[in-house]
DNA sequence: TGGTCATGAGACATATATGTCTCATTTGAA
DNA sequence: TTCAAATGAGACATATATGTCTCATGACCA
């Protein structure tokens, strides 16, 4: 394999980007490099320069989002099952979503779009579980994806504190967002 | 009054720092003047340096949400109703929360056990809440919290992208925490 | 063993952010 | 009006971040 660079280098340095970003939008390309056990020359190699890094992380926290989704509703027989399943798998990429919410990434339109179409699909998921019962209708899409995306956060930050596995964490977020934590008389 | 310093100016850029850094942690001074429509020296003569303007916020923000609170359960009759007016009058304080929840200021004690204080407080009113047999008992305090805070956020965003008066806000992250979004057959 | 390639260390120049200072102008009170 | 304080504009020096470059080292492969 004369390929090209190493790969272990440049993931390294993509999963400490993530975990320095996530907490630290501002945070410098030297905290990034350390994070990662790299020397800054070699993260310039990997990326030219710092909005060529973000365009990268972006681009790649859109495509796993993706992926993670689809391969987990491969078998769903509902929308709401996909909704579901969908909070469980998107937990552990918490600092993608994190990333993503946080650093601005306005500049570029192929990146904005994806975004955007993500932001729908969302939408159109919380419409769909609507129609299915599952979901009060007179209760605005627009809180619900607000909701859904902060409870899917807070489990990403109870797994990441060691309160939670991402299985417990997934489950206390859906019956927040679903049932409440009220006490239950039944 | 030949006191000091004219107040506006430095409330101007007060406001403008919460709004500035509550968007954008790593945000420079300019951009904090600018959003002021004061000079970059004016604000360094209220506030001496970065950490100078930080360590004001912090605390500020700390008080204000400390006074809103006490001011708005002076004649609640239950640990239940302050925790639900609490939530109300914080949503419009969300750009504080936000400031204080993304901004690291480790470096002081002071503001470090403040911080901690108010913690432990919203742990201890989720706990009377258990107790007064509103939350369900069988549910980690420590997700309530996370439940709680991600939610007042979500309201307040809601709230600032004009989708939602606090009132509405406060309504929606209220229902969501304790029934939650299911469809109800009553 | 020899060669290639990625790397770390670090020098270097540049850009941006920060903090200080000066000065002319404006504001508000007497 | 008159005066003192606050301000905006901007010069200036410094610190930090960024991006490029070189060179010696070590890993891997033939």
């Amino acid at each position: 394999m004369t390929n090209s660079i190493r790969p272990s280098s440049k993931d390294a340095i993509i999963e400490a980007a993530f975990d320095v970003f996530s907490r630290n939008a501002g945070a410098s390309l030297s905290q990034v490099a350390e994070r990662a056990g790299v020397g800054r020359a070699t993260l310039h190699r990997h990326f030219s320069s710092r909005d060529d890094l973000l365009r990268a992380l972006a681009r790649l926290a859109i495509r796993e989002m993706d992926e993670v989704v689809e391969a987990a509703c491969a078998d769903v027989t509902s929308h709401s099952e996909a909704m579901r399943v969908s909070l469980e798998v998107l937990i552990p990429l918490g600092d993608r979503h994190g990333f993503l919410a946080l650093e601005p990434i306005e500049d570029d339109a192929d990146i904005q779009r994806e975004f955007d179409r993500q932001q729908r699909e969302t939408e159109e998921m919380i419409e769909a579980v609507k129609k299915e019962g599952l979901l009060d209708a007179s209760v605005p899409t627009a809180w619900i994806v607000q909701a859904y995306d902060h409870l899917l956060y807070a489990g990403w930050e109870a797994v990441r504190t060691g309160q939670a596995t991402p299985a417990q964490a997934a489950d206390l977020a859906w019956r927040t967002l679903t049932s409440g934590l009220e006490r239950k008389p039944s």
